[in-house]
RNA sequence: UGGGGCGUCGUCAAGCGGUAAGACACAGGACUUUGGUUCCUGCAUUCGGAGGUUCGAAUCCUCCCGCCCCAGCCA
């Protein structure tokens, strides 16, 4: 570690526990859990919490455990299960032996819900789904009592343990806690805690018939597993009197605290699980790890790093306002962190051959370049040198606007890390007009030198000897979406970027370059930084643009041609 | 409409009665063999609005306005 303090971060939810911490409420304990429900890949939203739950844990010398909220079998799999752990170890964080399932707590529920009925909090409801609904009253009405409200304890244990044993149909009836019709928080009026349904669950199987609603199980489990500060989105806020009622009821000794907090959305994008599965479902995108999903695992297949994932976290900040992160903070965060580690190489995506007039026929020189300007540790490479180059399409113009630093007739500029060059002609396709290729002249006094002269060359640009680079497909990815906030539009879909995916497949690589590893991130010097993909063989590199550079002149020429 | 929450720069976000941190974005400039990095500089006389309390209010009180969440046997 660098001597440099590490500033521990601060939100409401931190400043709560020093001080529950200061009058001892937990006997000194900080326990919290990280509980995603297996029906879907995790996202950026989830890896808030994630860092939320396992930082505040290891801030305080306390425990995350890892739980599978899966008291609902339909959409649950173990392939979620499988990602979900995969995506949280990537994050960074380890539960260690605290890896729970809510499932595994259903006998135990079981009887929690049992002792519920016993003491006169909960009666099993034979009412259908739509007179339930129905019954319950609206915003301004209370709602009326099920006729089933007063069975006998002995009844209702008798009735339970009969949908238990698989004795009615789906719907049939529920198990109800007993609270209050009338109240003002529509969540109070005789929640179900229990519901039948005859279906097969990943884990238990055919076991049970009957499961857990979540306000029942999750409170629960949290107790059972000791944890002290439950922390979840503000859209829970209107369920915690009732998580309040139930652990109150049920637990002895000392309770789990919900805590909620504001979840993230981000611009450019969606989060909500249910767009996220249609963008996968109806092939907007190419799966879950498509690099333009906002998912840990589609982030991590774009080559983001966990470093710089767990840092826009803690960037964002934790509070209980509705907010929309602007995706150029992620951007930036990415940047930082690959603008240190990456290893700087050349590659021209849109290739225009140049040749250098003056340079010996047959001559290659081999360069010996930094793999980053500011950080000699990474080394150097190998890099040919010949009189066929490619240099970049968007590198030459016929007609250039002012302040262009770069190649157009009577234009010189330097090479990056080799000679200055200036513009001695070019050859035009003979039907079209556009230029294919570009002559020049070198100045061998000019490597690793100024012009004799001493004048100042402006413009640098990025090249690959003809003769010395691997060709490669390179898939540019933009923002999925058109509009900011486009997960406030119903028809969502209607905003989906049109360009979000460019796909280049006339790309030139350096030679270094060749037997790179799926995963390995780069900076393509002046393009913006770059990683293997995973469907890169033997005989065909693939790279994904992670982020581009940022852009000033972008920016500038934009403004002047608009 | 009943209940629950939230309103501080374009976007996040500190601030907890003593005179508006920071980050991103944006705009200038320096440096530069990446139009990158780095480095300077600027960027809320005002905190949703109106009253009030106070020597002093973004912070306390009152009223008003706006936005979000809740009427799944989803989580």
């Amino acid at each position: 570690m660098t001597q440099s303090a590490t500033i521990l971060p601060s939100d409401f939810i931190r400043d709560i526990i020093d001080d529950d911490l200061r009058t001892n409420k937990h006997k000194a304990c900080v326990a919290t859990r990280f509980p995603p429900e297996p029906n879907g890949y995790i996202h950026i939203g989830h890896a808030k919490s994630v860092c939320l739950n396992f930082g505040i844990a290891g801030q305080y010398q306390g425990t995350c455990n890892l739980r599978l909220d899966d008291t609902d079998p339909l959409g649950e799999s173990m392939e979620y299960v499988e990602s979900i752990i995969r995506d949280v170890r990537w994050l960074g964080f380890d539960w260690g032996e605290r890896l729970f399932y809510a499932s595994d707590y259903f006998e135990k529920l079981y009887s929690f819900a049992v002792e519920l009925i016993k003491t006169g909090n909960a009666y099993v409801c034979s009412l259908n789904a739509d007179d339930v609904r129905e019954q319950r009253g609206t915003f301004t009405e209370p709602g009326r009592e099920s006729p089933y409200r007063n069975r006998s304890v002995a009844e209702n244990l008798d009735m339970f343990s009969r949908m238990r044993a698989g004795e009615f149909a789906d719907g049939a009836h529920t198990l109800r806690a007993k609270i209050d019709m009338a109240s003002p928080n529509i969540v109070l009026r005789d929640p179900v805690i229990y519901r039948i349904k005859r279906e097969p669950h990943y884990r238990t199987e055919t076991k049970w018939v009957i499961y857990p609603m979540y306000d029942f199980a999750h409170c629960l489990s949290d107790a059972l597993e000791g944890i002290t500060y439950s922390i979840c989105t503000l859209e829970f806020e209107n369920n915690r009197p009732l998580y309040d009622w139930i652990v109150e009821r049920l637990i002895t000794g000392s309770r789990p605290q919900q805590i909620e907090f504001a979840r993230l959305n981000l611009s450019y994008t969606v989060l909500s699980k249910r767009r996220l599965i249609e963008l996968v479902k109806k092939n907007y995108v190419q799966g879950w790890d498509d690099p333009r999903m906002p998912t840990v695992t589609g982030m991590r297949r774009r080559g983001y790093t966990p470093e710089a994932i767990r840092n826009f976290c803690a960037q964002i900040g934790v509070a209980k306002n509705d907010n929309l992160i602007d995706v150029s903070l992620l951007e930036h965060c990415v940047r930082e962190d690959l603008n240190n580690r990456a290893p700087r190489v050349m590659s021209v995506l849109r290739p225009l051959r140049l040749v250098i007039d003056n340079y010996p026929e047959n001559q290659v020189e081999e360069f010996e370049f930094a793999n980053h300007p500011q950080n000699p540790d990474m080394g150097t490479r190998q890099v040919s040198f010949s009189k066929v180059l490619y240099i970049e399409q968007d590198d030459f113009q016929e007609n250039p606007p002012k302040k262009y630093h770069r190649l157009g007739p009577g234009r010189e500029v330097r090479l990056r890390n080799a000679y200055v060059i200036k513009f001695a002609g070019t050859v035009k396709d003979e039907k079209t007009g556009e230029v294919i290729e570009l002559h020049c002249t070198y100045d061998p006094q000019t490597r690793n030198a100024p012009p004799a002269d001493g004048h100042k060359v402006q413009g640098v640009i990025h090249w690959v000897s003809a003769e010395h680079c691997v060709p490669a497909v390179v898939r540019l990815y933009d923002r999925l979406f058109s509009i900011d906030n486009p997960g406030s539009e119903e028809d969502f879909t209607k905003y989906l970027n049109p360009h979000s995916l460019e796909t280049l497949t006339t790309c030139y690589a350096e030679l270094s370059l060749k037997n790179a590893k799926p995963g390995s991130q780069y900076q393509f010097e002046r393009l913006g930084y770059f990683c293997t993909d995973l469907d890169t063989t033997a005989k065909q590199l693939v790279f994904n643009r992670i982020v581009a550079l940022r852009d000033s002149w972008g920016k500038v020429n934009k403004e002047s041609t608009t």
